[in-house]
DNA sequence: CAGTGAGCGAGCTTCCGCTTGACTT
């Protein structure tokens, strides 16, 4: 008797190699390397269908939206190697992604391969010699519906591209492209410029002064003026982007700054302690990285673009050093979970890990959890330190940041301490009083902040949060005045997008998928529509123009909505409680 | 007769999402 053979596909070559280790000698593991199959450029359908609808999308859409797909350039070596193993195998296990496209791509390795063998559908969510025997025995059969939703989606995806893009050529300039995705893209990045263009600044000024608490060792510290005889003093908070200002409170210009510097300076006037505060609160850890969070943090800690951050995670994992990273889950596997912790008891103490594992589930949009968070790989992870000879530059950044938010996100709570001191000088000569305020924060149990802490973006028209310390202050105290000065300040306008926001932005609206995030950015800068400076994303004058002419006359596609709302179609026509056709045709032809 | 101009047809640009290398930015 033959001994039993089979083959098994899956999507990445470093997929097939790890899979292959922990299936044995019975398996050959071989990657379709993405799709294999794809609908084919109008041009190059044949000459005798080139007056039809074929021609112009390769989709008919005058029967049944039938789509006209031809093998992705580059395939036919993958498609002639997978052939020959399967003649040799007794049984095909189709191990693409369980996500929406790993799905389609399993029906196109049918189409294309025609197995006479028996096929299983196989599917896991994480890398592990367990996960992947236990899915093994637990197949099941392709499921057509939800080929059908992503044959909806690349159908759609098509028609709004080349539908929109000619009328584009025609009434603005030629090569100009427009599509489900990009447009919105670069709506985002225009009206943020048009934000900017109509943002009115408006200035005040506030007055901060140094206070001396007379005290052995208590530093100098200093406040910021809140309130005179009750009335809050406008900060930058208080306007709006055309430089109202709303609220009861009082504008300080640079004379009234001025008058009530000079009138605090007046050699003894009274300086007291009246309230000091403490409240505590705590610091959760962030969930482990998603492709989208990973690209943003990136961005924010080591200055690295999104192609960039993904070139060099595409080499950590390629090497074994991480999981996958196209991913929309911050979900850990239990394999994770453990290695995460007992590295972190380890290096921190038990203390410093939380009580029970901290699970994370996914919040955007149209997440389809294919696969695990992007974490450092294996049963035990390896230090940053243990990999120090082998990784350098940003591979080495890279890794420590996801090895650092990786064993975070199963540590403590941080503890902290805000201590709020109020503190009121006058009668001022005037008969005024006022208060100022000062604060501090202390760290009073350090936890998961011993091993990371997740960057913030610059937020706007806010002080610089001081995380000064306070000194020990009683109510009551007495105060000495160090120094006091009114300042000029102006509000600013809301900042241009960065990548890094972008792709933020993008994933929030359901917009784009991990595997697209990075090439979304190098789309709408190599089409001319947006241009970097620095970080920032600056729309050029052919973006106004195109996304006004969209807006005038493609208002529901542009919408930001637009890709949420399919997406609800497409999770109904998955789940067979809509039809495809009948969608498309909708979508179309209009009408009802 | 030579030169000009109207009119016509063909070819080019374009989408999103999945996956790696290839040396065109």
């Amino acid at each position: 008797m033959a001994i039993s053979h089979k083959l098994v596909i899956v999507e990445s070559p470093a997929k097939a190699k790890t899979i292959s280790k922990y299936l044995g000698e019975n398996f050959t593991v071989l990657a379709s390397v993405g799709h294999i199959r794809e609908l084919v450029e109008p041009k190059n359908v044949p000459k005798e269908l080139k007056k039809t609808s074929i021609g112009k999308f390769a989709v008919d859409v005058d029967n049944g939206f039938t789509p006209y797909y031809g093998i992705t350039a580059g395939k036919t070596k993958t498609i002639s190697d997978l052939k020959a193993a399967l003649k040799g195998a007794d049984e095909l296990y189709l191990a693409t992604d369980e996500d929406r496209e790993g799905e389609a791509i399993a029906w196109h390795l049918l189409e294309v391969l025609k197995p006479k063998v028996p096929v299983k559908r196989m599917v896991f969510h994480e890398i592990t010699k367990e996960a992947i025997q236990g899915a093994l025995e637990h197949t099941r059969a392709l499921d057509t519906d939800l080929v059908e939703a992503q044959e909806t989606r690349r159908i759609v995806d098509r028609l709004y591209g080349y539908e929109i893009s000619p009328v584009l050529w025609r009434k603005i300039n030629r090569g100009l492209s427009a599509g489900r995705v990009q447009s919105p893209a670069v709506r985002l990045v225009v009206e943020r410029e048009r934000e900017r263009m109509a943002f009115v600044s408006a200035a005040y000024f506030d007055v901060k002064a140094s206070f001396d608490p007379n005290t052995a060792g208590e530093p100098v510290f200093e406040a910021k003026l809140q309130t005179v005889d009750g009335q809050r003093i406008a900060t930058g908070e208080n306007f709006d982007d055309k430089g109202q200002l709303s609220g009861n409170v009082m504008l300080l210009d640079s004379a009234a700054a001025e008058a009530l510097a000079a009138a605090v300076g007046v050699p003894g006037v009274n300086i007291e302690v009246v309230s000091v505060e403490a409240k505590p609160s705590t610091r959760r850890p962030a969930a482990p990285f998603t492709t989208s969070t990973l690209q943003q943090e990136a961005s924010r800690k080591l200055r690295m673009g999104a192609k960039q951050t993904m070139d060099t995670a595409q080499g950590l994992y390629q090497e074994g050093y991480i999981t996958y990273m196209r991913t929309d889950s911050p979900t850990l596997s239990g394999q994770a979970i453990s290695a995460a912790r007992s590295q972190a008891t380890k290096m921190f103490g038990a203390e410093y890990v939380s009580d029970a594992p901290r699970l994370y589930s996914g919040k955007s949009k149209n997440a389809q959890e294919a696969h695990e968070a992007i974490r450092p790989a294996g049963e035990v992870f390896k230090t940053p330190a243990e990999l120090s000879t082998l990784l350098h530059g940003r591979a080495y950044d890279l890794y420590e940041l996801i090895w650092k938010r990786t064993v975070a996100s199963q540590m403590q709570d941080a503890k902290v301490s805000t201590t709020t001191a109020k503190i009121k000088v006058g009668p001022l000569n005037d008969g005024r009083t006022a208060e100022f305020t000062a604060s501090g924060t202390v760290v009073t149990f350090r936890g998961f902040l011993a091993a990371y802490e997740e960057s913030q973006d610059e937020s706007r028209n806010q002080d610089e949060a001081a995380e000064s310390k306070l000194p020990n202050l009683a109510v009551g105290q007495k105060l000495s005045l160090v120094e006091v000065n009114a300042k000029d300040h102006q509000t600013s306008p809301p900042p241009r997008y960065t990548e890094a926001s972008l792709v933020k932005a993008l994933e929030e609206d359901g917009i784009g998928r991990p595997s697209t995030y990075a090439s979304i950015m190098s789309n709408i800068t190599n089409k001319g529509y947006v241009t970097k400076r620095g970080q920032a994303l600056v729309p050029e004058w052919i973006a106004f123009t195109v996304i006004r002419f969209l807006e005038d006359n493609f208002g529901k596609m542009l919408d930001y909505k637009f890709t949420a709302s399919m997406e609800e179609d497409l999770d109904l026509i998955a789940d067979g409680k809509l039809n495809a056709k009948e969608w498309l045709k909708h979508f179309y032809f209009g009408g009802d």
